[in-house]
DNA sequence: AAGCAGATATATCAAAATGATATATTAGGG
DNA sequence: CCCTAATATATCATTTTGATATATCTGCTT
C-alpha cells in the first residue's frame, strides 16, 4: 500500500463536505483544526495537483471571471481512500512543545527565566482556552447534527487539555518558587 | 540574528550536561524527552557537523579503538547560544494528533469506527501514563536536585495532560454512543 | 571456539512539512 | 481615485522524518 501523505487525508476530509479551492482549504484548516493540525500553501497546492493526477479529486471549475480560482471536488476513488485511512486504527499523535524543551534545559540559567517562560505559555493558553470554550458552547447546542458533534468532540479535547495545562502551570510555578510539591 | 534550528538547541542543551556522541544524543532524546520532542539521526549528525564548523561544539575524542566514535563537547560560544535561546520567551508549541483528525472527519463512516479509534488512543495513553507516573514518583524524591526537578516538571506535564486525555476519552465515547452531554 | 543476535555508531537519502516570498487580482473604505 | 486588505496560486530553501546502508563490538548459546 502506498504511503499516504497526511495532508492528502486532510484535504480529502474537507472535500468530503464541500467543494473547495486550495485557498479555501487553507482557510478551513486555519479556522477549524489548526489547534491540532496544520497545513501550508507549500504542501496544499502540490498535494492537490498530485491527487488530481491520481484521480482522487477533480477540478470542477476554473476562472469564472478573470480571477483564477480552481475548485476541486472529491471523486469516488478519493472517497474510498479517505475511508480506508479512517478505518485504519493506527494513528501518529505527537506534541512538540518548545516551552517544555526550554524548561527541561532551564538549569543553565536562573529559575526566573524558566518562570517567565511558563508564564508566557500560561497567557497564551488562557487566550486559546477562552476561544475554544466559546466554540464548544455554541456547538453543544447542536449535538444532534453529526458534523457539529464531531467538531464539538475535537474542540472539547482542546478545552480539557488546556485546562490541564493551566493546572500544571500553577503547580510548576509553585515548585520553581518554593522547591516543594 | 540567524534562524536557529531546534535540533541544535536540543543538542546544545544535552551537551551542557555532559559530553556525548551523536548516537548518545539520540538515546538521550528517545529516553528523556521523546514524549514532547523528537530527533533523528538524519538531523542530529548533520547538525553536529554544522555546529562544529560554527564553533558551537568541539570534537574531543575519536576512535580510541578501531571502532569509530566521535564525542562532542559544548564550547563557550555554544553555551551562549543555548542561553540566548532559553532567554527568548517566544516558543512554538504544537500538537499533531492524527486521532483528532480522524475523529473530525469521522462523519464519513459509522460511529463505531470513531469509537474504535478513540479506544485505540485510550489504550496507548493508559500505557504511556503508567510509564510517566513511574518516572514522576522516582523524580519527586529528589526535587532538591535541580536537574531532577526540571525533569520532574516536564514529566508531570505529561501526567497532567494524559489524565485529561483519559477524562476526554470517557466523555467522547459517551457522546458518540448516546448523543448526549 | 564458532556463530549469531542485538546493541553501538556514523552516514546518507528520498519524501514530507514548514515558512517565506513572489505575483496578480479584486473588494471596500476613505 | 487610491490604498489596504483579502483572495488566489505557485514556488523555493530549509528543516524534519523515517528508512536504509555499512560496519563494529558484546554477550550468549551451542
Amino acid at each position: 500500500m502506498a504511503r499516504e501523505k497526511k495532508i492528502d487525508m486532510v484535504i480529502l476530509g474537507l472535500l468530503s463536505h464541500e467543494d473547495l479551492s486550495g485557498y479555501d482549504i487553507k482557510k478551513r484548516i486555519d479556522s477549524m483544526i489548526s489547534f491540532f493540525w496544520k497545513g501550508s500553501f507549500g504542501n496544499i497546492y502540490p498535494a492537490l495537483k498530485d491527487m488530481e493526477e491520481a484521480g482522487l479529486v477533480n477540478r470542477i471549475s476554473e476562472s469564472d471571471s478573470g480571477r483564477e480560482k480552481i475548485i476541486y471536488k472529491i471523486t469516488d476513488k478519493g472517497s474510498e481512500s479517505l475511508k480506508d485511512w479512517l478505518k485504519d486504527e493506527q494513528a501518529v499523535n505527537e506534541i512538540r512543545y518548545e516551552t517544555l524543551l526550554k524548561l527541561f534545559f532551564g538549569g543553565a540559567l536562573d529559575k526566573a527565566v524558566s518562570l517567565a517562560n511558563i508564564e508566557q505559555f500560561e497567557n497564551k493558553v488562557k487566550g486559546d482556552l477562552r476561544l475554544l470554550k466559546g466554540y464548544c458552547e455554541n456547538l453543544k447546542e447542536h449535538l444532534d447534527n453529526d458534523d457539529h458533534m464531531y467538531y464539538y468532540l475535537t474542540a472539547s479535547f482542546g478545552v480539557e487539555t488546556y485546562e490541564a495545562y493551566l493546572k500544571w502551570c500553577m503547580k510548576a510555578k509553585k515548585i520553581l518558587k518554593n522547591g516543594v510539591v
